[in-house]
DNA sequence: TTACACTCGATGCAAACGCATGGACTTGGC
DNA sequence: GCCAAGTCCATGCGTTTGCATCGAGTGTAA
C-alpha cells in the first residue's frame, strides 16, 4: 500500500479509536439513565436547528437508519418530548420539534454533558489542537465554514448497520443547552 | 459557557459528525453484504494484534457491551472465522485468534476497504491534515507514539448504549490486510 | 483448608436495530 | 387530467443489542 494510502488509514484508524475511548468515557459519566446517547443526540440537533426538522433531514445527522430513527422520535413523542405535526407544504412529511419538556430537558442534560466533554477533552489535547481538530473534523464532515449542515455530496443509500456504533448514534455536546450562558 | 468549553464542545461535535459521515458513505459501498462493519472490526483488531486476545481486552477496542461482543464472537466462531481457546494461564478467560479463514478473509475485505478510507479521506483533506488528523485522534485515544494499545486510565464501567452509533463500532482500515504490500 | 471478595465470560430477556416493504403523497411528462 | 416514477415515513419481522445476573475461576487472608 502505498504512503497516501496508509496515511489515511492511519487517520481513520486514530479518528475510531478517539471516537470509541470518548463515547466509553461518557457514556459511563452515569447521566443516560433516563434519556439515552441516542435519544439525547436527536432532542440536541432539534433544539440546534431552531425550526422544525424533516425526518430525513434529521437522519442526516444521526447515525440511525430511517426505521430507526422514526421509532426512536416515537418513544421521544409518546414521552412528551418532541412533536410531530403534518407538514402543511408536503402531505407525506413531517415537522419534528421539541416541546417545552423536551427543550427544557435538552438544556438540562446539555449542561452536564458539555462539562464532561469539556473535562475529557482538555484533559487530553491543548487548545490549539482542539481548534485544528475542529477545523479538520468539519472538512471531513462536509461543513463549510459558516458552520451550514452540508448535505452530502452524493446522497448514499441508508445502509448503515455500523453503528451502531451506531451507532452510532452518540452524544451532541451542550450547545443548545448552554444558550443562556453564551454571548 | 466558557470560551474553554465552547472549544472542546465544539471539536467534540464535529468529530462525532465526521465520524457519521464518514461511516455512512463507508458503510454505503456495498462490501458488507457478509461481514458487516462490526464484524471486521473485531477481525481487524485481531488481525493487528497478532497474539491471542482476551474478550474483555478486545472489548477495548470495541464500541460494544461485554455481552454484546461475546456473542458477536460466537457468530464468527459458528462461521469458522475466529477461534476461542481456553486460557491455560486464568481457567475463566478465553483467547481469542483468527482461523486461517478468518485471516483470509479479513485481508480480503481489508484491501478494499481500505481503498475506500483512502479515497474517502483524501477527497477531503489535505496530506498534512491527515498527519496532524492522526496525532491528534491518538492523543484523545490515549495512544502512545509508539502505537501501543493503552489502556484507560480509569476502567470505567460497561454502560455503553451509543453507538450504536453503537454502534458502534465501526470499521478498522486495512492494515493488517495490507501487510504483503507494507515493507 | 476454608472463606470471602473479585474478575471473567456466558445467558435470559426485553428493548432497539436494520432490511424489506407498503401506503400516502408529490412530481413531471403527456 | 392522468399515469408512471420517485419521495417520504411507517410497519412487519428477524436479528442484534444492552442490562441484569449467573456460574466458574482466581487471589488473599485467616
Amino acid at each position: 500500500m502505498t504512503g497516501r494510502g496508509r496515511l489515511a488509514n492511519d487517520a481513520w484508524e486514530s479518528l475510531l479509536q478517539a471516537h470509541a475511548v470518548l463515547v466509553k468515557e461518557l457514556a459511563a459519566q452515569g447521566m443516560w439513565t433516563d434519556i439515552s446517547m441516542r435519544e439525547y443526540d436527536v432532542l440536541y440537533t432539534l433544539a440546534k436547528c431552531r425550526e422544525p426538522l424533516r425526518l430525513a433531514e434529521l437522519n442526516r445527522y444521526v447515525l440511525l437508519s430511517q426505521p430507526a430513527l422514526s421509532r426512536l422520535v416515537d418513544r421521544l413523542v409518546a414521552r412528551g418530548l418532541v412533536r410531530r405535526d403534518a407538514d402543511p407544504a408536503d402531505g407525506r412529511g413531517v415537522r419534528l420539534s421539541l416541546t417545552a419538556d423536551g427543550r427544557a430537558r435538552q438544556r438540562e442534560l446539555g449542561l452536564r454533558h458539555a462539562r464532561d466533554v469539556t473535562r475529557a477533552m482538555h484533559a487530553r489535547v491543548s487548545l490549539d489542537e482542539l481548534a485544528t481538530l475542529t477545523a479538520i473534523c468539519h472538512q471531513l464532515a462536509g461543513i463549510d465554514e459558516a458552520g451550514s449542515p452540508a448535505r452530502p455530496p452524493n446522497q448514499t443509500t441508508n445502509r448503515i448497520e455500523a453503528h451502531g456504533y451506531a451507532g452510532a448514534g452518540d452524544a451532541r455536546t451542550q450547545d443548545a443547552g448552554a444558550e443562556d450562558a453564551r454571548a
